[in-house]
RNA sequence: AGGCAAUUAGCUCAGUGGUAGAGCACUACCUUGACACGGUAGGGGUCAGCAGUUCAACUCUGCUAUUGCCUACCA
């Protein structure tokens, strides 16, 4: 079989997710182990109005690299995957749309018709994001799939509601919120963020004081706000007030009189030392005005227009011509004291960026202690969930919980789940799961439901178990079982399982970004507690953002966005994916398109070094044998005893009779050091592979896999065993070799698979003799597919530091060679002889590698002995183990260069020399060290003396 | 304002109480029958600064500087 030049991963990409979806492969019914543990993930669900950017990338990356791996390893395996219907966001795609296409508003068009787009819309353009989770490779369980406004989530949602309120835990209230005057709806504290603005004013106003000359002066950057005074508060220490404490203020502009207080509240040395209350549009004022029994005066409407208490010459203006005239009215009046530049903090609304109102309004909120307590006590119980990395957010988790308000979860806006209240003629209100329940409880029909939506996040907090299945049945602690079969199978109808939550809760990992740990994981956790009596997750992993080239934040405004699909286009999903990973510390990073070029390039390594294996591939098949007989050994014995009683596994004879290939020349057992070193290697990686994902260390796993890939197997094994198995002769040895080194890609294969699932299917399916055999036990009638097959947990019991010493020794000398052959510039056709001085040991090393050796390093002849005899026309270099190696140049050396080559060497030891001589010199470090440190810095101090000694000869030799 | 983090090679980033690492970039040589998206060899760092703890500090502690993030904001 004969692989194109390079890896072209389009067509890979396009093949196989179809297949492993149709082959049901993502869904964790297709493990057939009875007993298998489970492992589950959730999927941050994106906006349904959203498309891919890179950190989805990144935190799918992340995920599928864990899910992939747990499969593999034999796990009842979940990728629960979805979309939530982001209230504002997609309400405010539809408006527009609406006003482009129709130019209608949604008031035009009245509720239930634009509910009606909203949904057209979804169904329309909604699987925008699902298609590019598809395209990312994520192994998520599409017969799952979920929708926030789906009937069983949003079931979920009104009993939650219900529950809550039920138990005091929903209240209505009038307070001061977040108003959002362009999307005319309220906004949660964590919807605001805060800009800043260089250019701001603050405004010294002047307010004359009834039955006197005197006025007080006020400071505010908003004095439109004055329209709504209702009191001028001082602090009561301050002397320089203390005798206008409960005079009355002529309110200019109105005609209404205000006192003038005294408050705490107010710092002396700020401003003036006399603030204007505004309780109605202000949160701190309105906390004045609570203290001191204050009207509270709104002057303004819901798109932040001055209302009709404002009087005729403001009413219908805009809040900012409302301040640009009430300034003008001050300065014509004579009471505008001075205006000064200020930099001022505006709170805008995280969506539409418009400067959000403080606004007093009748809203629903949740009162948060009691559930923050429940969490706060996981946190300090169980130190769950374990954040990764711990520092710094398990503190900032917990810090901002013990600051917790209450939730305002009320939204004006029509896109999303209506609150379950009704209104009766006189304004009771009955909170119930259904129409049908209301009526019940009012004893009326003469109901109005709430018009308002729950906050987006209200069914998000839901996410982790409301997918699962749960509805809102009561659940005592652990025991997950829903109680209600027939409904449970209207609820999870894709599914066809009725026991999801049971098996899959909690979730064992989230992955997510830090700006949602209050907003989402903080209230999971909340309600996973509250209704399901257990924590959603147990481990929570919070990835860095992916910044621009420049270190800069990616965003719409400044248009320095990277689209991931570009970058999956130009170097391939799985180079991309494998870049990501490499990426995750839980730092943030600039993204370097040449750090996914060099993960391009190490596909393409990959791509040629099974191509060169597959051209060589006659003769070979996958057999994990080869690389451990032992083990099919083992096996045979197993399945032996069941019919002989007694078996000795010593047996040889024995087993030569029952399977011949097992006799003493079997080349299965006859390893080279160079198998053995590489058998070892693949095993040590496969270790570190493992427990760095058990550590979720993802560069860590990347990082190993990268160098044992390229360094270890493609520099050294491919280079060493080349001759050997491009022979053209069959024969056994050729042919084990063959095997041995294909079966070698099949488990590095299966190690990438995690991280490449293209590329690796693709390789994977061309090699020889490749069958669902090689799947994990869980999966043996599932079509044959990598994603099924056992993931390598690396077997300490192969790992052979002998070898690996050996192996070294042999590296060691061909770069020494090489070294020389570059510093001398030797041209790559001459081929001199090497000449080494070494001890026994060594010698039987480099002579059972000779070939190799000569191959390599380009040489003619390698002679081994106990010292040197050789021209003083020779090139030289020291060994570590006391061995020395020597190139006769005779005609081609140049003596000058040689000598500061031998210098260079020289210098460094002599510099290492004298940094540990110091050491061993000082009692102190002798003595309070550990000894097997002093120890080691003794032998390498002899080993340097001995080298040292031989230079110096060299050098000598030369002059 | 408070809190937290970062500062390591030209760039992007790993890393560790005991001889500084990777990728890219750079230099020289090489179209050697998998790969030039390649091979071989090499150059390059007082690990931000200052002080302390320690036999030993890039690593631990404190301070300073710079950068970034988060939280709360005084009208």
């Amino acid at each position: 079989m004969e692989l194109e030049k390079s890896y072209n991963p389009k067509q890979a990409e396009e093949t196989h997710y179809k297949t492993w979806e149709a082959n049901n492969c993502f869904t964790p019914e297709i493990n057939e182990n009875p007993n298998a543990r489970a492992f589950s993930i959730v999927i941050p669900p994106p906006n349904v109005t959203g498309s891919l950017h890179m950190g989805h990338a990144l935190q799918h990356t992340l995920m599928d690299v864990l899910t992939r791996r747990k499969r593999m390893l034999g796990f009842k395996t979940l990728f629960l995957v979805g979309v939530d219907h982001a209230g504002i966001s997609t309400q405010l795609m539809v408006t527009r749309q609406l006003k482009k296409d129709e130019h209608k508003t949604p008031q035009d068009i009245g509720r239930e018709e634009f509910t009606k787009r909203v949904w057209a819309w979804k169904e329309k353009f909604g699987d925008t994001i699902t298609n590019q989770i598809r395209r990312e490779g994520l192994s998520v369980d599409w017969t799952r799939e979920q929708f926030t406004m789906d009937e069983s989530l949003s079931l979920a949602v009104r009993n939650v509601f219900v529950r809550l309120y039920e138990e005091g835990w929903i209240y209505r209230g009038t307070r001061i919120v977040n108003w959002c005057p362009k999307d005319k709806t309220v906004l949660s504290d964590l919807e605001v963020k805060d800009e800043t603005k260089k250019d701001g004013k603050l405004y010294f106003l002047q307010y004359p004081i009834k039955d006197s000359d005197k006025k007080l002066t006020v400071a505010t950057t908003r004095p439109e706000t004055m329209l709504g005074d209702t009191a001028v508060a001082v602090n009561p220490d301050d002397e320089r007030y203390n005798d206008l404490i409960g005079k009355t203020i002529a309110l200019p502009l109105t005609n209404r009189e205000i006192p003038i207080i005294a408050d705490e509240y107010v710092e002396v040395g700020f401003g003036t030392g006399a603030v204007k209350i505004t309780p109605a549009h202000d949160p701190n004022d309105y906390e004045v005005g609570e203290r001191h029994n204050l009207e509270k005066l709104v002057v303004m409407n819901a798109d932040a227009t001055m209302n009709e208490n404002t009087g005729a010459d403001f009413e219908g203006l805009d809040r900012y011509a409302a301040r640009e005239k009430v300034v003008e009215r001050f300065e014509e009046l004579g009471l505008l004291k001075k205006v000064d530049d200020y930099e001022v903090v505006l709170p805008v609304c995280e969506r539409c960026k418009t400067v959000v109102e403080p606004f007093l309004s009748e809203q629903w909120f949740v009162r948060m202690d009691e559930m923050r307590d429940v969490a706060l006590d996981l946190m300090r119980r169980e130190n769950a969930p374990h954040f990764f990395p711990q520092v710094p957010h398990e503190k900032v988790y917990t810090t901002w919980l013990e600051n917790l308000k209450d939730w305002t979860i009320s939204r004006q806006l029509w896109w999303g789940h209506q609150i379950p209240a009704w209104y009766d003629e006189r304004g009771n209100v009955f909170v119930a799961r259904s129409f049908e329940e209301a009526k019940q409880k009012a004893e009326t029909e003469n109901l109005t439901q709430d018009a308002d939506v729950l906050d987006t996040w209200f069914s998000s907090a839901l996410w982790a178990f409301s997918t699962l299945g749960w509805t809102g049945d009561e659940i005592q602690n652990s025991k997950f079982k829903i109680q209600n079969p027939e409904q449970s199978e209207i609820l999870n109808p894709k599914s066809g399982i009725l026991n999801d939550l049971e098996t899959f809760y909690p979730t064992d990992v989230l992955v997510t970004n830090r700006d949602i740990i209050f907003l989402w994981v903080s209230r999971m956790v909340m309600t996973g507690l509250k209704f399901i009596g257990e924590k959603p997750f147990k481990d929570v992993i919070i990835h860095g953002t992916v910044l621009d080239k420049n270190g800069q934040r990616m965003s719409k405004t400044k248009n320095n966005g990277i689209d991931p699909l570009d970058v999956f286009d130009k170097y391939g999903v799985d180079a991309t994916r494998l870049a990501l990973a490499d990426s995750a510390t839980g730092v943030d990073f600039a993204w370097r398109d040449e750090k996914v070029e060099s993960f391009r390039n190490f596909a393409n390594k990959i791509w040629n070094a099974t191509r060169f294996c597959l051209l060589n591939s006659d003769g070979a098949q996958v057999d994990y044998s080869y690389l451990n007989p032992k083990a099919e050994v083992k096996e045979i014995v197993k399945t032996l005893n069941d019919e002989l009683v007694e078996l000795d596994e010593e047996d040889e004879e024995f087993l030569d009779k029952i399977k011949p290939e097992f006799a003493r020349d079997n080349p299965k057992e006859n390893l080279s050091v160079a198998d053995k070193w590489i058998i070892s290697r693949l095993n040590k990686t496969a270790l570190t592979v493992n427990q760095s994902l058990d550590n979720y260390n993802f560069h860590e796993a990347t990082q190993t896999l990268y160098h044992f890939f390229w360094d270890d197997f493609c520099d050294w094994y491919i280079e060493l065993v080349k001759d050997e198995i491009t022979s053209d002769v069959p024969n056994v040895g050729r042919d084990a070799a063959r095997s041995r080194i294909i079966t070698i890609i099949e488990q590095s294969l299966r190690l990438l698979h995690p991280f490449m699932p293209f590329l690796t299917e693709e390789l994977w399916q061309k090699l020889p003799n490749v069958s669902s055999d090689l799947h994990n036990g869980a999966y043996k009638n599932a079509a044959q597919t990598i994603m099924l097959a056992d993931f390598p947990a690396g077997d300490v019991s192969m790992v052979d530091e002998q070898s690996e010493a050996e192996m070294q020794a042999v590296i060691e000398l061909i770069s020494k060679v090489r070294n020389i052959r570059a510093e001398m510039n030797i041209k790559p056709g001459d081929k001199p002889a090497i000449h080494v001085a070494a001890g026994q040991d060594l010698q039987n090393i480099f002579k059972s590698n000779e070939a190799q050796i000569l191959k390599l390093a380009r040489a003619e002849r390698l002679n081994l002995s106990e010292t040197l005899d050789v021209p003083r026309a020779s090139a030289k270099a020291v060994l570590t183990g006391g061995a020395e190696i020597a190139l006769p140049l005779e005609g081609l050396i140049d003596f000058d260069k040689e000598r500061s080559r031998v210098e260079n060497q020289l210098e460094k030891l002599i510099l290492e020399n004298e940094r540990l001589t110091k050491q061993l010199t000082n009692e102190n470090f002798v003595s309070r060290a550990p000894q097997e440190k002093v120890q080691e810095i003794r032998e390498r101090v002899a080993e340097i003396k001995q080298q040292n000694k031989t230079l110096k000869q060299n050098l000598e030799a030369l002059k």
